[in-house]
DNA sequence: GTCTAATGCGTTTTT
DNA sequence: CGCATTAGAC
């Protein structure tokens, strides 16, 4: 094949997996091996030497962020026409096919989607409307749903299933509650993020000439993360793929970290059990981490039982130590991480190549503090969210209903504040009545006066600001929305009254609906949309999307340290990271550790959070920490004791070692060949160098195996090609 | 109808 | 500890 420069890069591995044409392929990706590398390649690839369409190209992420820095890379390799590849998260690609095609499976023009909140909401009414069932947590009922959608069940499914999946409800309880919770959904014309994945699916089942439109959106298809998909992804996946079957997953099956989100790792184990004729690509070049953390994040997942052989090697040779410090309690452990965060700040390393990550995010509170104190600016991603702001979620639902009518529960919280006179009775009567009636509760306010004996004129006040709101959000742009609705609601005006009795919190609130209209405003100049398709931005940010983060706190600077989940840390790296908590109960955490197969999840999200370090990692646990108001004594997490002791420097407060130390003569593996070239130049071998062997003359490094006195290399010479130890094969480079 | 203070409760991760 | 709910006062 003709050498094209585009993949020359790229290392054997990574340029067999990137030259890939057709037919389906599986690309097992360890950590740090150049995987968004490779297939932003392949794609440049698939358009220069190739001549595929870019809309014929379609490739799904985890993150919007990671669409759009993939999108860029390739731009930035090829330019302009990568405009036109369809680059997308699975919940993204079904909004935009259900917005075009919604009314197929049912959906009416202007359908919202609820968040979880929503969700809860719904929930509770129901539960109290099913007989015995009040007392039982809504929470729970929506992991059973949340669940059952991520397996395509429906609620007859669901009654067909064990009790496990019950999460202790009787069955029949979560059954009717499901199928109540349809039905008010579709009332509402809202879906929840789980429709998003089923309705598209029941959509393509149900109309072959849809899914044919988007087969040939995706006449090579890519699917990032597989590891983590679950049954209704993996459905999308294989219609989606089904015409043409040029289809190429990639994933890293010690990754899977999202099986209470549905999340199958079968998927990737089996993927070569549902498409026999798929090739397979394993990319095991490690260009990311010192050897040493590597070498720990190796140790720690070899407990594991669930996995695709894998052999990870470090390209980069051994740094500082793996790092372990046992502090006291919570708060000493925070007074470790930021002094840490000093002396590296002190030795010139900026605080936004520093990242701490936890189990929980309740663990982020006395870290934040200590942060504070010590006057380090942080930035936490994740947890309350600028969209899960009372205020910000007050003015979302007058938005919401102005562009849907028919969602009840908008309406409801729009009425709630700035409060219009209208109370709980007046509101149970009203929705009475539009049940009754069969009618939305908006058109029940409209006819308020002939309903009520009292009152009834403030309901149908209300009824024509929502009317009048509602024709804003056909006439305007999301800024000028934003603007008029904070003034014609009265919501400014409230809050500014407010300023007397709480001026703290109430100054916030103000700064965050002024930055409601600012992110507006960046979004209008970015996407010229509707009211409603910021609407759906704004319900699909992730906590790692840009948009959310950057809205989140406008006075964190550039430069900060990184707090966040190991969840979260997924696909992201740091020069320096802080893995905290370390703790058995918090990680593993306690309700895992009774759950079949939770151990080893936990395991790979500690895995996950290792493996996100670039040059040093520290890991620290607490003996006794703070739960609840009450502080309870703690052990080492076990997977402490996963790790070779002689692989992690133990430190004190000022990151001194004692007890257990390393070996300094010890170096971990390394995928580095040292060869004395001629000149007595070190050579480090990678793969796809020119060498020179005593023997069989000259040939190329295909490929390096293996670690230390047992590292191979795989050479193409002339008469064939042969597998070296490279310890004994007197290699010279070329 | 609305606001306040007291009580009781839960322990995880999120598109 | 922080929250959501609720009883009871205005």
């Amino acid at each position: 094949m003709a050498d094209s420069s585009l993949l020359d890069s790229l290392n054997p591995a990574q340029r067999a997996a990137a030259e890939h044409l057709h037919g389906p392929a599986l690309v097992v990706a360890g950590a740090g091996a150049g995987k968004t590398s490779t297939v932003v390649r392949r794609i440049a690839h698939l358009m220069e030497t190739h001549g595929v369409y870019p809309n014929e190209i379609l490739a799904v992420t985890f993150t919007n962020k990671a669409a759009g820095e993939l999108k860029e890379r390739v731009n930035h390799l090829i330019g302009k026409h990568a405009e036109q590849i369809w680059v997308t998260t699975f919940h993204s690609a079904g909004v935009r096919i259900l917005r075009a095609y919604g009314e197929f499976v049912g959906l009416k023009t202007g359908f919202v989607i609820y968040d979880d909140g929503d969700q809860m909401d719904i929930l509770k009414t129901i539960l109290e409307g099913i007989s015995g069932a009040g007392d039982y947590h809504p929470r729970y009922l929506r992991g059973i749903i949340d669940r059952a959608k991520s397996n395509l069940w429906t609620p007859q499914d669901l009654a067909s299933q064990g009790e496990e999946y019950m999460s202790g409800m009787p069955k029949d309880v979560a059954v009717e509650g499901y199928r109540r919770y349809e039905s008010a959904m579709r009332r509402n014309n809202a879906i929840d993020f789980g429709d998003l994945l089923v309705l598209t699916v029941k959509l393509f089942h149900e109309n072959p000439d849809v899914l044919e439109k988007i087969q040939n959106r995706a006449v090579f298809a890519h699917v990032d993360e597989y590891q983590d998909t679950n049954k209704v992804q993996y459905e999308m996946t294989r219609l989606i793929s089904e015409k043409y079957r040029n289809l190429i997953v990639i994933g890293d099956p010690d990754q899977s970290i999202y099986k209470f989100r549905g999340a199958d790792i079968q998927n990737i184990l089996d993927f070569q059990h549902d498409y026999p004729d798929a090739a397979i690509y394993r990319l095991e070049a490690n260009y990311r981490s010192n050897a040493r953390v590597l070498e720990i994040a190796n140790a720690l997942i070899a407990h594991n039982s669930e996995r695709l052989e894998k052999n990870l090697v470090a390209v980069k040779p051994a740094g500082d130590a793996v790092r372990f410090y046992r502090a006291p309690d919570h708060r000493a452990e925070a007074e470790f991480v930021a002094t840490r965060i000093e002396a590296l700040r002190g030795s010139g390393v900026m605080y936004n190549k520093m990242a701490i990550l936890y189990r929980t995010n309740s663990q982020s509170r006395v870290l934040e503090e200590r942060f504070l104190r010590a006057g380090i600016p942080s930035k936490i991603v994740g947890g309350m969210s600028f969209y899960d702001r009372q205020e910000i979620k007050d003015l979302l639902a007058y938005a919401r209903v102005a562009v849907n009518t028919l969602d009840d529960l908008a309406l409801k919280r729009a009425l709630k504040r700035p409060r219009r006179g209208v109370g709980d009775t007046s509101l149970e009567k009203l929705e009475s009545y539009a049940s009754i009636a069969g009618t939305s509760l908006l058109s029940a306010f409209l006819k308020a006066d002939e309903i009520l004996e009292r009152g009834g004129s403030k309901a149908e006040e209300f009824a024509k600001l929502i009317l009048e709101v509602a024709e804003y959000a056909s006439e305007h742009s999301a800024e000028e929305f934003f603007r008029l609705l904070i003034d014609v609601t009265g919501y400014k005006t409230m809050l500014e009254a407010e300023l007397k009795t709480n001026k703290f919190e109430t100054e916030a609130r103000l700064e965050n609906i002024n930055e409601l209209v600012n992110a507006a405003t960046e979004w209008d100049a970015e996407n010229h949309g509707t009211i409603l398709e910021f609407l759906d931005d704004s319900a699909l940010l992730s906590s790692v999307d840009d948009m959310r983060t950057k809205r989140d706190n406008k006075t964190t600077p550039e430069d900060a340290v990184t707090m966040m989940t190991m969840h979260n840390a997924k696909g992201l790296e740091f020069e320096n990271v802080f893995v905290v908590g370390l703790e058995d109960g918090l990680l593993p955490h306690r309700t895992s550790i009774t759950e079949a197969g939770g151990v080893e999840e936990e395991r790979r999200l500690l895995y996950v959070a290792i493996t996100r370090a670039m040059e040093r990692l520290w890991i620290t646990m607490a003996e006794s920490r703070q739960v609840f108001g009450k502080t309870s004594p703690s052990e080492d997490s076990r997977f402490i004791k996963d790790i070779p002791a002689d692989l992690m420097v133990q430190v004190n407060l000022f990151n001194e070692p004692y007890g257990s130390r390393i070996d300094p003569q010890r170096t971990p593996p390394a995928l580095q060949a040292k060869l004395e070239a001629a000149g007595g130049a070190v050579l480090v071998l990678k793969g796809g160098e020119k060498v020179k062997h005593p023997k069989f003359g000259s040939g190329k490094v295909l490929a390096v195996t293996g670690a230390g006195d047992r590292l191979e290399a795989m050479i193409q010479f002339g008469e064939g090609m042969k597998k070296l130890l490279v310890k004994y094969a007197n290699l010279l480079l070329e």
